[in-house]
DNA sequence: GCGCCAATTTTTACACTGCAAAGATCGCAA
DNA sequence: TTGCGATCTTTGCAGTGTAAAAATTGGCGC
């Protein structure tokens, strides 16, 4: 009510206005700051300012938020995915690892939010918007191999190959950087990392 | 009190005989029925039969069971990765593709370890136990790929690009077959799905 | 302009959780 | 037998998610 007349007007408000949207943006703080071990509905609803409750009637219950919230990480992840690719240029290979390094990239900036969509059970699959965006980044993985080869992965096995081998590449090193796991990897500096990642995606594609 | 006479005498029994094992299995049981998301101290307890604050003395607090209960993970995996590749033969390349359908056989075969072994913040990795038994899982992954390229991978860097590239891959493939990201693969029937990890496995070795 | 409706938010309540602290139990050694 | 220390239970507390009822308020028909 105080702050309707102090910040932009947004949409139509009820009471608070737009509280959908300020409940993901708090929702994305409580994640990076607590984890996702120790996310909190409460704590969500008090960084939005509104009361333990409010958040039931938009997302029913926080798996609910948690699977708007990682709905929104996909939407980003392709944002990433893309601008990378564009800033590789035109040749397929250096897109395709371009790609690889990106997906990284993108784990390391936005740890939790990445657990969120790939390592949790939180966020429920099943739900049609954020099935949608998941959907579209499989799709940008499958374009990038189309083009690398010259062919439709849904149609070639040995593309297909190229596909999950690729993607399991990317994600395996993703999560196991940031798990802890991979040592070796992870204390490097990250120029010497950035270079060693990248032979490694060379390597792995054939030809 | 009870059961001291119908069990087979363990260890030294003050009270209960081996409270300490007998939570770890109850909290595997726990971590499979409810998932680590849904884990909880109280519910080992129950199913151990003793009180909620029973497991403080032997593993302090909640995480620090699930630290046990990963250092027992690892104790397994191990152990199905030593008998894969004895199964494999000697042939160093056919041995390094069983150990690779070793390590998803075992992230499918216990989910939920599995997520707490790799994909949890919940494990205390300074935990010395722990990080025993997870370092020799390294060590075996190191050997393999030193017996396949006959050099040591801690001296020689392709070799040791060879081993992230190879734990990636493994790593990748298991955490989005169990997280059911990739359904072309989770979707496959089990005899085909081999055949193509198999072939991924293959074709990801150079030479 | 007015009053009702429905969307939105708050209040209240409850069962469950992890953890800490104090008390109870019991094997064992002196 | 007695006391000690390891083990386990009881009790208490602050937080948590969710459900249900109550309260607020914008918009719509009139």
């Amino acid at each position: 009510m105080v702050e309707s007349g102090t910040e932009k007007p947004r949409k139509t408000a009820y009471h608070h206005g737009d509280l959908r949207a300020t409940l993901l943006r708090a929702a994305e703080e409580e994640l990076d700051e607590r984890g996702i071990e120790g996310f909190t509905l409460r704590g969500c609803a008090k960084r939005a300012g509104v009361s333990h409750a409010a958040p039931t009637h938009h997302f029913g219950d926080a798996n609910g938020l948690l699977t708007a919230l990682a709905a929104v990480g996909f939407e980003r992840f392709l944002e990433v995915q893309t601008r990378v690719q564009a800033e590789a240029g035109a040749d397929a290979r250096a897109r395709h690892t371009a790609a690889g390094l990106g997906y990284i990239r993108f784990a390391l900036e936005n740890p939790e939010l990445f657990r969120l969509m790939f390592s949790s059970r939180r966020a429920d699959f099943s739900d049609a918007a954020l099935q949608k965006t998941a959907m579209q980044s499989f799709d940008a993985l499958l374009g990038s191999i189309a083009a690398l080869r010259g062919v439709n992965p849904r149609e070639d096995q040995p593309a297909m190959l190229d596909v999950l081998a690729s993607w399991a590449l990317a994600h395996g090193l993703s999560d196991l950087l940031l798990s802890g796991r991979m040592l070796t990897l992870a204390d490097m500096p990250g120029e010497t990392r950035e270079r060693t990642l990248a032979e490694i995606f060379t390597r792995s594609l054939r030809d």
